[in-house]
RNA sequence: GGUCUCAUAGCUCAACUGGAUAGAGCAGCUGCCUUCUAAGCAGCAGGUUGCUGGUUCGAGUCCAGCUGGGAUCACCA
């Protein structure tokens, strides 16, 4: 039974039968905790057709549902507010077909299709937290749509190319001794990183021997050997000398190692890589055709761009004045070229922080100044900075938090506590281990993906590797509790089914409250789909664990002498595992048997 | 300076998009394991939602102004 249709079905009867006008808009919202009820009319806006004051509106209302609906057994109200309470045996029915649908929260395909680009890193150096954060989300809001019914391509663009690799390629090569992963042990991504920081710091003293020496600052940047040395190599790479290409192949090859092995941990995947290297030429012809069309205009000098001052923007160029593309002109090819890629996608997601807010307008904007009507269906998933409790993370003075160091360090606590619990004597080693991992990356993802995506955030480590309370591990413990239930009810053979759940006549509260819950999954879904947000999944997986908490503590249920109550728990039981396996899914969250 | 964005309990975050006495977690205090996993539950305490106005039956939410953070406004990506 869908109890929000059927609800808002009657309610709509009521209102035509009793004022003359069915009303569609009505505005439903859960009954505040102090007042008897679960689902709450706000009846202000229906005085304009009742002609009545609040009150009487909203009693005329309650008295015709509970004489009429079928599903209303009691209502009061307060002030225009309409507190109904919905009969039990609704409630069981409502549980029925939750618990009937094995499929229950998955929603059969919709014929669309949907891109989602994340991760996107640089190949100069390892990722961190900020990436981190990109990962999770841009994986869970894929994972999201493909429950509401989507198929999902996951894809990114590795920014492979450009004078950031060739500052390591420099470095290696002046002071790398061959360095290789193998000779240093060092995954591939962290020796590569290393002689990004080597330039880094050789730069640095290169250009304060030039300031000394009068140079200017803007000059010294340049002039530094070690910084020709780079643009030399990037000029090289551009015209396709081979030794340089060969170093490039190399060192990028180590990187996407040392990636691989993160991103495997990190539990994302990807359908399609799209790289820079491949696609950096690509938007000029889009670019030149729309110039002829007059949506672009030419400078003197050659430089080709646009005039968004009409849109409340600036102009932007597109192409230099030597005619060479910027990183718009690129993003404009490759968008149009993944709709040559993948026909069927309606959109693209763009999994990219809120510093780049600007450059998607403008690109979503020239887009649909070219004539292409999926730009609208384009978004900018923006997410907001990892912040550190010492501030902003910054390379220079050392405050970047590493993705494998941070997935670690969440593992190893993770088994420091689980150890300390000592509830797993039936485990060996590796089960250990395993559930470990589990947990502790359970509690970094649930830790980055319970915040508002749009919201600047705080990282605390100290904070972040907590186990209790609002955190990944208590869900992760509460589907292990449940397990634990249902397999003990197993062994003693109760076996629920759906005739026995029909005699139920009754429920408790924290029954009651938990089948609400879980009523709400499908709207929560859709919600967080809406808003591209995985925090309403994991403050919905919280919620429904909290419920079960309360429901466990309250009724000890295998004390129950009542065959058909205790069948029922086991049901309840089941099913609340069962959402919060499978939202918790939706974060990229595993859940565990035991903990 | 222009544009965008954020400000909620000591701390980290919610608030179903305009609804009732603003909710959780952490930290603090008090209870609950001889019974299904205490990584749990119950309770106490904690608030002029940055400030000032406005819109209306009703504002944390919408509008204006102010204060204070952040981002962005490159022929970088």
């Amino acid at each position: 039974m869908n109890l929000d249709f059927v609800l808002r079905t009657e309610i709509r009867k009521a209102t035509d039968s009793l004022f003359g006008q069915p009303v569609d808009n009505l505005q439903i919202q859960p009954t505040n905790a102090e007042f008897e009820g679960s689902h709450t009319l706000v009846c202000f806006p229906l005085t304009k057709i009742s002609k009545k004051d609040p009150e009487q509106t909203a009693t005329a209302i309650g008295e015709y549902l509970v004489a009429n609906s079928g599903i209303v057994s009691r209502f009061n109200v307060v002030k225009g507010f309409l507190n109904l309470v919905i009969a039990d045996k609704a409630w069981v029915e409502v549980f029925k077909s939750i618990y009937s649908n094995k499929d229950f929260g998955l929603l059969p395909s919709n014929g669309k299709e949907l891109m989602v680009e994340y991760s996107s890193p640089n190949t100069n150096k390892p990722l961190h937290l900020g990436h981190l954060r990109n990962n999770f989300l841009g994986y869970s809001v894929a994972e999201i749509y493909k429950a509401l019914g989507y198929k999902v391509h996951k894809v990114q663009i590795i920014n492979d190319r450009g004078i950031h690799i060739c500052k390591s390629m420099a470095a290696w090569k002046l002071f790398g001794h061959g360095e290789t992963p193998q000779s240093s042990g060092m995954k591939g991504d962290k020796l590569v990183g290393k002689y990004y920081v080597e330039f880094d710091k050789n730069h640095k003293a290169q250009m304060k021997e030039l300031v000394d020496k009068g140079v200017s600052e803007a000059d010294a940047e340049k002039q530094s050997p070690i910084m020709q040395l780079a643009s030399d190599m990037l000029r090289k790479w551009e015209a396709k000398d081979a030794e340089t290409l060969q170093l490039w192949k190399t060192m990028n090859g180590w990187v996407y190692e040392g990636f691989e092995k993160t991103y495997k941990r990190m539990g994302v995947d990807f359908e399609k890589l799209y790289y820079e290297s491949n696609t950096y030429l690509l938007g000029k012809e889009e670019v030149l055709k729309g110039e002829e069309k007059g949506i672009f205009f030419k400078k003197e000098d050659g430089s080709v761009w646009i005039d968004l001052t009409s849109d409340g923007l600036d102009q932007k160029v597109l192409l230099r004045a030597d005619g060479t593309s910027v990183y718009m002109t690129q993003d404009i090819g490759t968008a149009i070229l993944r709709f040559k890629d993948f026909p069927k996608i309606e959109g693209q997601v763009y999994t990219v922080g809120n510093e780049q807010e600007y450059h998607f307008k403008v690109l979503f904007l020239i887009l649909k100044k070219l004539g292409y009507q999926w730009a609208e269906k384009c978004y900018h998933l923006s997410y907001g900075m990892v912040d550190l409790p010492s501030g902003k993370m910054k390379s220079r003075e050392g405050t970047v938090v590493d993705a494998d160091d941070l997935m670690q360090e969440m593992a190893d606590e993770a088994e420091k506590q689980t150890r300390e619990l000592g509830k797993i004597e039936e485990l060996n080693e590796q089960q250990i281990k395993d559930l470990s991992e589990m947990i502790g990356l359970g509690a970094l993802k649930f830790f980055l993906l319970k915040v508002d995506p749009k919201k600047r955030m705080l990282f605390d480590p100290n904070e972040s590797i907590q186990l209790l309370g609002h955190t990944g591990p208590f869900i992760q413990y509460t589907h292990a509790r449940i397990r634990a239930i249902v397999r003990k009810a197993e062994s003693m053979g109760v076996k629920p089914t759906e005739s026995d759940l029909s005699q139920v006549t009754s429920l408790e509260d924290s029954e009651r409250d938990g089948i609400f819950i879980l009523n709400n999954y499908i709207n929560k879904l859709n919600e967080a789909a809406r808003d591209y947000s995985p925090a309403v999944i994991a403050n919905f997986a919280f919620d429904l664990a909290k419920g079960y908490n309360q429901f466990y503590q309250s009724i000890p249920i295998f004390n129950e002498t009542d065959a058909v109550k205790l069948k029922f728990r086991i049901a309840f039981s089941e099913v609340v595992a069962d959402v919060l396996k499978k939202s918790m899914k939706l974060l990229g969250i595993q859940v565990p048997e035991k903990m």
